[in-house]
Order: C-alpha cells, then sequence, then structure tokens
DNA sequence: TCGGTTCATTGAATCGATTCAATTTGCGAA
DNA sequence: TTCGCAAATTGAATCGATTCAATGAACCGA
C-alpha cells in the first residue's frame, strides 16, 4: 500500500486520519493507490493501537418484541450517524446469556453498552464500567450516579391502564404476565396496578393477577385459555396486560372462543406497538416513547465515549394511555 | 497478568487456548490470576494476530420488519451457539447505507457476511469475497458459483396467492408493493402473479397492480385509501400485498372505512409473521420459514468459514399458502 | 554418571495502524 | 551563498495476543 503510493506508512495514515497536514500532490498520489488497491483500513490494529473500537453493545432481552425493534432503529439511527455500528445482543430473558454478551462486549473493547438489565444490573456491568467503558442503563431508572439511565415511569403506566379500567366500571380485573418474575418493569407496572385499586378504593388484593407464561402472542393465548376455565362469577370482565404481544394473543383467544371485546371482556396492553392498532380490535395501550428511548440512550453513551465534560443524566419518560375499541 | 502469575505471556496464552499442553499447577496458578484481576481477553489483538474476527455481520433492508427479525433470530441462534456475535446491519432500504455497511464489515474483519441485497448484489459484494471473507446471500437465489444462498421461492409464492384469489371467483385483482422497485423479491412476486393471471386463461396485464409506497403498515394504510378512491366498477375486489406489514395496514383501513373482509374485499397478505394470525380478521398469507432461513444460512457462513472443504450451496425453500379468515 | 527422550516453558517475531520525535526539503532573507 | 524557519515526510516504538523455535527441566535406562 505505502509502497504502492511510494510514500511511508505513517504518511498514508496521515492522508486517512488528518488529511490537512499532508501536502495536495501526495495527498492525491496516496488516494489514487487506496483506489487502485481497494484498500480496506484494518479496524483490530487500529482498534489495538487506539484501545477502543468503533462499535457500540446493545444488550435487549427479545429482539422478536417490536418494542426493543423500534428502540433499537433509534439506537441504530443515533450511533450510525456518529461512525459507529451496533452489535445487537439477544440476551432472550436469560441471566447467563446477559452476563456472556456483556463480557464478549468487554472483550471486544466497544465505545460502550446501552444494556436493557433483565433484574438489577449484575456484578459484570460495574466490572465493565471499571475497565473505563461506559454503560448506559435502558428502560431502567439507574439507582446511583453511577451511569447514565433512560426510563419510563412503569408505575405511572400500569396505573393508568388499571385506572382505566376500573373507571370503565369494571369489578374483578385481572393483570396479566407479573409475579415472580424478576423483570423490574413488570414489577413497576403491578406496583402501579396495585395503586389503581386502592386509589378507587379497592383493596389492592382484590386485583387477579395472572402468573407470566413467556411474554409473547403464544403466552398471551395460554393465558386467555387460563382466564377462561375460570368459573363464570370469579373470572374477570377486564384484562391489563404487561405487554402488547399478551394483550394480542389473549384478544385473538378470546375472539375465537366467541367472547365479545370489549363487552364481555375489555382489554388493555402495554407498549403500544405498531400492530396494536392493527389487532382483531383495535387494542387500548400505555404508549411509550420507544424511538426516542433508544435515541437518549445513546446520545447519551456517545456524550459520554467521546466528550470531555460529561455527566450522567437520568431520563424517565412519561407513558401515554391510548384508548381504542378493546376497552371502550 | 503474566506477572501476578509469574509466568510468560506466552504461556498465559496457552493457558486460555490449549490448556491442555500447560502443566496442571501452572495452569491453575494463571487462572487464579485471570480471575483475581478479572482479566479480559483484548480481542483487538487477537483479532490482528489472527487476521480474523469472532463476529458475523447480518445486512437486512429493514430491521423493524417482524420477518427479518425472525430471520436474524435463526441467525444469532447458530452464530452464538459457534461462538461468535452478530453485528445487526439496517440498510434502511438504501443502497448507499448498504454498500457502507459492506465496507465497514470489510474493515471488521469479520468472519463472514449474510446479505440480504436490495437489488442485484453490489460489486462492494464481490470486492469483500477477494477479500477472503465469505459472503452468504439470504433471501436472493444467487446466480453464480461465486457464493452460497438461501432463498424462498418467491415466483411460487406469488403465483399461489393471486392463484388462490382467482379461486374465489374474483374478477378484478389488486398486487399491491410491486412495479418500479428494485427489490427482487418483490419483481418475483410479481413475475408469479402475472403467472397465476395467465394459468388462469386471464390476461396477465388485467392483473391490478398498486406502486409501492414504503412496505410496511402505514404505506398498507395509504394503498388502501388510494384503492378506495377508485370508482365502485374498477375498483378490485381482492388484493395479494407483497408482506404483510402492507397487508395488515390496508385490512385495518378497510376495517375502519366499513368494508366487510373477506366478502367485499378479500386480502391475502405474505410472510406470515405473527401477527397475521392476529389481524383484525385472521389474514391469509404465504408462509416462509423466516428461522429456518437465518438458521441455515448462518450454518453456511459459518461452514465456509471454518471448515476445509467447503462446497458452496444454492438452497431454495418453498413457501406455503395459510389461508384464514380474510380470503375465505 | 551420562546420553537420550519427553514435557513444559520461555522469548522474540509478528500482525497493521497510529503517533511523535527526528529528519529532510524548500524557500526567503541577509 | 549561507543561514534559519516552516512545512512535509520519515522511521521507529507501540498496542496485546499468538505462535513456534529454542531452551530448560525431569526422568529413565544403561
Amino acid at each position: 500500500m505505502a509502497l504502492q503510493a511510494g510514500v511511508s506508512v505513517g504518511t498514508v495514515s496521515n492522508v486517512l486520519n488528518r488529511p490537512d497536514v499532508v501536502a495536495e500532490a501526495t495527498r492525491l498520489r496516496v488516494e489514487d493507490a487506496v483506489a487502485a488497491l481497494h484498500y480496506v483500513r484494518n479496524e483490530s490494529a487500529r482498534q489495538l493501537r487506539r484501545g477502543q473500537s468503533r462499535t457500540v453493545g446493545l444488550i435487549v432481552p427479545d429482539i422478536a418484541n417490536p418494542f426493543f425493534t423500534d428502540v433499537a432503529r433509534g439506537v441504530e439511527d443515533v450511533v450510525s450517524a456518529s461512525g459507529a455500528m451496533v452489535i445487537v445482543c439477544n440476551s432472550d430473558n436469560d441471566a447467563d446469556k446477559e452476563e456472556r454478551y456483556l463480557t464478549m462486549l468487554a472483550e471486544q473493547q466497544v465505545l460502550g453498552v446501552l444494556h436493557v438489565p433483565l433484574g438489577k444490573p449484575s456484578a459484570a456491568v460495574s466490572r465493565i464500567q471499571e475497565r473505563g467503558i461506559p454503560v448506559v442503563l435502558l428502560d431502567y431508572k439507574g439507582r446511583s450516579r453511577a451511569q447514565c439511565s433512560v426510563s419510563v415511569n412503569d408505575v405511572g403506566g400500569g396505573q393508568m391502564a388499571v385506572a382505566h379500567l376500573l373507571d370503565g366500571g369494571h369489578r374483578i380485573v385481572a393483570f396479566v404476565g407479573a409475579g415472580g418474575t424478576p423483570l423490574r418493569q413488570v414489577a413497576d407496572r403491578l406496583l402501579g396496578a396495585h395503586r389503581a385499586m386502592t386509589a378507587a378504593g379497592r383493596d389492592a388484593g382484590d386485583l387477579h393477577i395472572l402468573p407470566p407464561t413467556s411474554l409473547n402472542v403464544a403466552g398471551g393465548v395460554a393465558s386467555a385459555r387460563a382466564l377462561l376455565a375460570l368459573p363464570r362469577k370469579r373470572r374477570p370482565t377486564a384484562v391489563a396486560c404487561v405487554n402488547d404481544l399478551l394483550a394480542i394473543g389473549m384478544l385473538q383467544e378470546f375472539v375465537t372462543s366467541g367472547l365479545r371485546v370489549p363487552d364481555d371482556m375489555a382489554i388493555v396492553g402495554y407498549d403500544d406497538i405498531a400492530f396494536a392498532a392493527a389487532a382483531a380490535i383495535p387494542l387500548s395501550s400505555v404508549r411509550q416513547p420507544r424511538n426516542q428511548l433508544g435515541r437518549r440512550a445513546a446520545e447519551l453513551l456517545i456524550d459520554e465515549a467521546w466528550s470531555d465534560d460529561h455527566n450522567h443524566a437520568r431520563l424517565v419518560f412519561e407513558p401515554e394511555l391510548i384508548v381504542r375499541e378493546s376497552s371502550r
């Protein structure tokens, strides 16, 4: 390469990184050689020297969930605009996988990590930070001053979902997908649901809680069956789900078994993914600013990695209840 | 690190990579040091020496489309099981972005690239192959013996969708999302649609083609409006869409404007994503083996990268028509 | 005790881009 | 013509893991 242009490797490097310090003629000669040889920079070598790659890691629990896809797009837009790339890691709701990915990202000397933790962030997170790699917690409200975090008020979201159903006059309300999961988002939404009960003068214990199956469409179908198996009298007439996938699955099962929605059974989902509005009965849902969530988190990460005076921020977005057919 | 264990760096490397050649006692000592110092391998240095990273690039046109998400999951499963990682790149239906990503992946010295090309694979693909990086074309039937490819018979898929609608007795059938796109998948499905027409003794020109907006739910809504604006007599009574997102958007708009589906308007989608079955009217769709597509492609890539006697393969899956409410 | 053999470990070269002190070149002023 | 200064370029050290030839240690049999 350097040979082809008849200059030293140092000059080649200068042409590529600080073209202003190189004489016009030399620069052109090198650029010609680059084009002629289809020269491609070796990022490994560059990274080794620099001690830092141009890659950002993103760890999410389930990439098949459109909620996280939309978050990922927000991340991608910002990261790609700043000239870096995103490695998307699917922790698959598995703490082991999550930890393994954190280690792999550390080995890659990534620029930073965007992390949607499954539960409380593991020790691996602090270890990775000690090595000087910035971490931004996503969809999780960091407790300490240790890192940036971007999240949504899940307690408020859970509360507005259940309050809406209680307002509709429903006596027995179910909350689907909670109980016994380590997932912080889920626990918070349940807490909000309980608050809505007491705020309406009801006993928090009256909330009918359906334990989580998997948090996807199939899980929703299963939950619906479990609910329909209950004796008529004790059966809820309204359900709030911890995410839209569950809600869509339940809705599907209710409709096929002849229940009228919302008359026999009202449903509220969570996330307001694009498919919520297109469901059998357009689905009411608690909207989260998915794209913004990803964008802001990525911006904070890039800032922490490249700016000298970075201050940790803790952003909390507010959710918004979108009422549609399914609970009207 | 080597210091802490009192051995040479060469021995540390051996412990990490070929523990069998190291004496038991030494191995334990090094392992202790690794644990004590939270030592993390520097992948950049490793890559530089090895000339190859443990990362696979995956380029898709739209990561927000559940079809590609499912493909990506299949890829992820296989790649992650073999100890590597996936960099997901969203080309965003933009040829420039696609090219830029190919270059970036080459710079990263990736193990290989899984590529869903937007149109005919660009010159950048052959350039990357010349540098010794394996490329597997995904959802594209490679022409040459130059690389592996995994695809689905799109001509057949388009044909079965339209044939099904013609069987239903529909006279005017629309094909939505085609015409003027460089997308090979779309062009093939349209070709199949034309074949279905002639096979039914109709003139291929009778097929009503709606040009593509964006191939997502919003695009479907827009297409439905365009269709509804047609005079009653010339308005199709059945539509086949190039993907489910479009179909779901159209369905949504039809239902809200009071059309009865399938009586006034039958719809068939393409991909059979998880949400198709949960739509307002369960959506008929041409199912593709999404997960398998990703898995097999990843397996071929890993084989090409790591096995000595690799033969390029060209897999073509057959799609399957799933008939549901929307066209019954 | 010595040569031969095996097993374990070391040390130095290597990958390729970056960086910076040192050197060369070019040019104008004295 | 010579000196000094600025601009351009060079060359070598560096990053950290891998690899392999060379060295060392331990042991056995003669």
